[in-house]
RNA sequence: CGUUUUUCGUAGG
């Protein structure tokens, strides 16, 4: 099975569909048994290429055979829904539907008992209302989690101060960041690179500036995201004097930032 | 061996 996982993961990614159907010929004839591993990095392989049908005939042929998903193919599952722009279908898989219908989506209905829904479903339903635009969508949903007993770690975190950055709410954005050491989630080097990009959209530079700081005093190492994100800024807010030490500071870490 | 979050670029449209 390992060695089949691996294959169909590369094969999708390079797009080569052919040798993923002869790849599962082999693995049929070999009597090797197709794991949830096998299925949700299918589902997922086929999501990335946009092909939503093709996807959910995996789910299909896993459930054939008398499979039952595992909470990361259901993840996968919303995932898929969440990349097509179809954000009913998301919410009814989130809802546990697909025990009633796999492939049609429209046919399907909620499973209230059996919803099965972790830390990376809430957080892949948040980004998915964070890229609609519905900020209310992704309040709602964070609130929801926190009612069922999820924690929201820092993707949770990074996810809702990023959906606040694109509504202009950076009072909330800031709010939400004080708010992650009280909830045992860590800042981490994205956190840090969002409230950059953030203070940047009110052209506040020396804003960003603070956010460099409190990043290297957190003991992070700022990456190229980082150092892209704040050139863009502070050149902006016409901070020329600061934009020059930090191209200088860059090349001296020997950073290639395209 | 599988799922969720940040910047920019390139190609396509």
């Amino acid at each position: 099975v390992f060695f089949y996982n691996i294959m169909f993961k590369i094969l999708g990614r390079a797009g080569v569909w052919d040798l993923v159907d002869r790849f599962w010929e082999d693995m049929v004839a070999d009597k090797v048994a197709a794991t949830n591993i096998t299925f949700s990095t299918l589902i997922d392989a086929c999501g990335r290429a946009g092909k939503r049908q093709e996807a959910l005939l995996w789910f299909q042929t896993m459930q054939e055979r008398g499979l039952e998903p595992d909470q990361v193919t259901i993840n996968t599952l919303i995932n898929l829904h969440k990349r097509a722009g179809d954000l009913k279908a998301a919410e009814l898989f989130f809802n546990g539907a697909w025990r009633t219908c796999a492939t049609d989506v429209a046919a399907s209905r909620p499973a209230q008992g059996k919803r099965s829904r972790d830390l990376v479903a809430y957080n892949t339903m948040i980004g998915m209302y964070g890229r609609a635009g519905d900020y209310i969508g992704a309040s709602r949903m964070f609130a929801d989690m926190m009612l069922a007993g999820v924690s929201p770690d820092f993707i949770t975190f990074n996810t809702m101060i990023y959906i606040c950055g694109c509504s202009g709410r950076r009072e909330e954005a800031e709010a939400l960041f004080k708010r992650m050491e009280n909830k045992g989630a860590v800042a981490d080097e994205t956190t840090y690179n969002i409230m950059i990009s953030i203070a940047g959209k009110e052209g506040d530079g020396a804003g960003a500036l603070r956010y460099l700081e409190k990043m290297k005093a957190a003991g992070m190492e700022p990456d190229d995201v980082t150092f892209r994100t704040l050139i863009c800024v502070i050149s902006a807010s016409g901070m020329v004097k600061e934009t020059e030490q930090i191209l200088a500071h860059v090349r001296e870490l020997k950073f290639s930032l395209g």
